[in-house]
DNA sequence: GATTTTTTATAGTGACTGCTACAAAAAAAT
DNA sequence: ATTTTTTTGTAGCAGTCACTATAAAAAATC
């Protein structure tokens, strides 16, 4: 996961994943099928834990404005570089992957995290959720790029609050 | 420039590169010297052309929130997929490139872009001109990898507009 | 028209890619 | 203790990568 997470699909090979679980190739396929194999699994992993920062954020209850901007404030702490890992790994992962099969795994799991933020919105704003979860979304993946590209926990976090009120601005009015 | 923009640094062949040029593999290192070279030229023809979208929208005039607004909506009708392309290629065109080179190349001409955002800001909000850099630049990435993944112009436009409330208030006052 | 210079195509460099055949070693079952 | 099954390491599969040595063709010069 965290070789995945640094470098992005493609620029990882089965070799050093191999190297880094401690196990040689014959092995790794016969655990995980193929290196896409180890890619759904790590991806539902990540998209398990902490890195759910929709999910975390909702635990803690509250309103919708509430939970999305507890979820960018909670992005702008995790996405920055930690260990070599910056952005998130659904989001950007297999960006620009020559792998068909991967760029569908991040696909279907971006798709997932989407439909539950916009769900979640239908329930205050029904008509206008779509458009709304585009904004979270737009943001998320822009926080995670920027991550990418070495922005620190200081620049995320005001941008987040940025976001954050132009979120509660378009849900209550205009 | 076309083949780049759409699959990204590693996922382009030199040898896919020469066939579209019409070249053979010789003649393309005897023009460009090497893969990377072949990038940097292309980066500076992308960003000397119609998809520097800020000078664009520099060149229609008026106050900083206008020409920020035009920015943001140009990349709107620019982003979304045309021929295969989608996005922006200075901001995703290297993402998660195993070649140093290629990600410098691209870095050094996010940073250009940036810089000229943040100046322009800077004449009318000198002391909120890096926050508000950041705001407009996590935008246009977010816009980018939506794009990438499949958003239209309607869903762009309508996040651009947001974007455009977003800055405009964060610009004006609190 | 002969010679020099430039450009190009053929072919292949070593190093990597994801993945696997085979056989040796370890574990489990009889 | 012997046999069977599972797991593992060695080695290598065909394919692709960016890149280049060499030699033939084309262009330019004299």
């Amino acid at each position: 996961m965290r070789l995945f997470h640094a470098r992005g699909y493609d620029a990882v090979g089965v070799a050093e994943l191999g190297a880094e679980l401690g196990i040689k190739p014959p092995s790794f396929y016969a655990a995980f099928g193929s290196k896409a194999g180890l890619f759904e699994r790590t991806l539902r992993r990540y998209a398990a834990g902490e890195a759910n920062v929709f999910a975390r954020a909702l635990a803690g209850g509250g309103d919708v404005a509430t939970v999305i901007g507890r979820t960018l404030a909670l992005a702008a702490e995790l996405y920055p570089s930690q260990e070599g890992t910056a952005g998130c790994l659904v989001l950007d992962g297999a960006r620009n992957s020559a792998d068909p099969e991967a760029q569908a795994l991040a696909d279907a799991a971006k798709r997932e995290g989407r439909a539950a933020v916009r769900d979640f919105i239908a329930a205050e704003a029904p008509d206008r959720a779509d458009a709304l979860a585009d904004l979270v979304v737009v943001a998320m993946m822009g926080m995670s790029a920027a991550a990418r590209d070495g922005a620190d926990r200081e620049r995320l976090g005001r941008v987040a609050a940025m976001m954050d009120r132009a979120f509660r601005r378009e849900m209550s009015g205009a």
